[in-house]
DNA sequence: CGGGAAACGGTCAGAGGAGACCGCTATTGT
DNA sequence: ACAATAGCGGTCTCCTCTGACCGTTTCCCG
């Protein structure tokens, strides 16, 4: 729902199709509702009453788009992960890089960016849907593929981020999912306490390892 | 409360306090209670009812003992904190690592042990009430601390398993947490896709990192 | 050995949440 | 042009959960 062919640029209300496009907003105010009630409130205690207040509609506007809660938060899941996948693609970092005097420093550079895409707030917010659906099967049914498309992005763009000299490297391979799911690990800790991402002490640590290995 | 100084080998109901003892029963089958029911039904669906059901205790019995929900999470947060310290004693592991032929292989064994631990189910227990602490702001509150503990035990626990030789390496200092936070990550992927975790692929990749920084 | 409190068992009221339901309006295909 | 219907506003009912609030039993301690 987030990316049908036939939207590019409608910032006015496009007169073509007023129908869809009101129905295209009700989905998107109460997605983005769900969003802000899972950071806010948490899994938990986000119910369909708050969604529906924090999106600003009717009952009857959000039940008739979405039928049932469950059905709502597949949705959200998906809303989510689509977010996520149009990712911010990091313009200004390019130019980071392409300043690294090294390799070394290329590292440096690209594990502060992986590191920050943890302190989005979608981070929490899939957090709370993905722990949730190990007691939820449709949840999991939903999220699982998902997951797997956003995982093979996410391996693109840290070979992009890395670069082919780097990604040649023998342990490259190992690396990899290693940096992804330690900054997962990590970032999971700041769920009860919540010090500032950029004096991690895991983010030197991280550098030294790569740089051992893919510059032996 | 679960580690009261006076309390060391009480198989039967010692009758010097029949009184004190049925109390702890009651607080114990409560809490075990709890975790059962956070594992089963994830924190958004433990009600009280489930766990008093769960337990086989009245209303009046548990609310006696903790008076509101959210004294009772707080209680098994500890308790299930408290179950991970005192913990399995790897016995048989000791062997193993002891038949190790080399530091290559002691460090395959270790890694193999370190991850099995992420196969308790008081892991997902953990993790359950963890992700709720984000917002859930006296629960975080309780288990900072215990986290902490946790943390300084389990870095202790990985050190004598690796042992002097390669604790003493100058990269073991970053590989630790790196190892630990990737298993955490890497784990909680098991929340919606419940594969076999003995066939996890980066078991292999966290090996070849580890053997690479501590072997070089 | 008796008063008193701890430790219950069981019920109750109140709040909140999920979704069914009904009626209305504007769009839309023909 | 017009009936059909998607889209919606608002309400209402049923259910679950929480913690309060009884009453009762049992142990403890002077």
């Amino acid at each position: 729902m987030t990316m049908t062919p036939a939207a590019a640029a409608d910032s006015e209300p496009a007169r073509g199709r007023p129908r869809a496009d009101r129905t295209r907003e009700s989905r998107s105010r109460v997605l983005d509702a769900a969003v802000t009630c899972l950071l806010r409130d948490g899994y938990a205690r986000t119910s369909t009453i708050s969604i529906q207040a924090e999106a600003g509609v009717s009952r009857g506007r959000m039940l008739h788009q979405f039928r049932s809660k469950e059905e709502l938060l597949v949705a959200a899941a998906h809303h989510i992960f689509a977010a996520q996948l149009e990712a911010p693609i990091p313009g200004s970092l390019t130019e980071l890089i392409a300043e690294a005097s090294g390799p070394g420093e290329r590292i440096a550079v690209v594990v502060d960016c992986l590191w920050a895409t943890y302190q989005e707030p979608s981070f929490w917010a899939a957090t709370e849907l993905w722990v949730a659906s190990r007691t939820e099967p449709v949840l999991a049914e939903a999220i699982r593929p998902a997951e797997r498309r956003l995982g093979r992005a996410i391996r693109e763009r840290m070979d992009d981020l890395f670069g082919p000299d780097l990604v040649g490297r023998p342990l490259y391979l190992p690396i990899r999912p290693v940096l992804f799911t330690s900054m997962r690990g990590t970032a999971l800790s700041y769920a009860f306490d919540a010090r500032d991402p950029r004096t991690e002490p895991l983010l030197e640590h991280w550098k030294e390892i790569a740089r051992h290995a893919l510059l032996a």
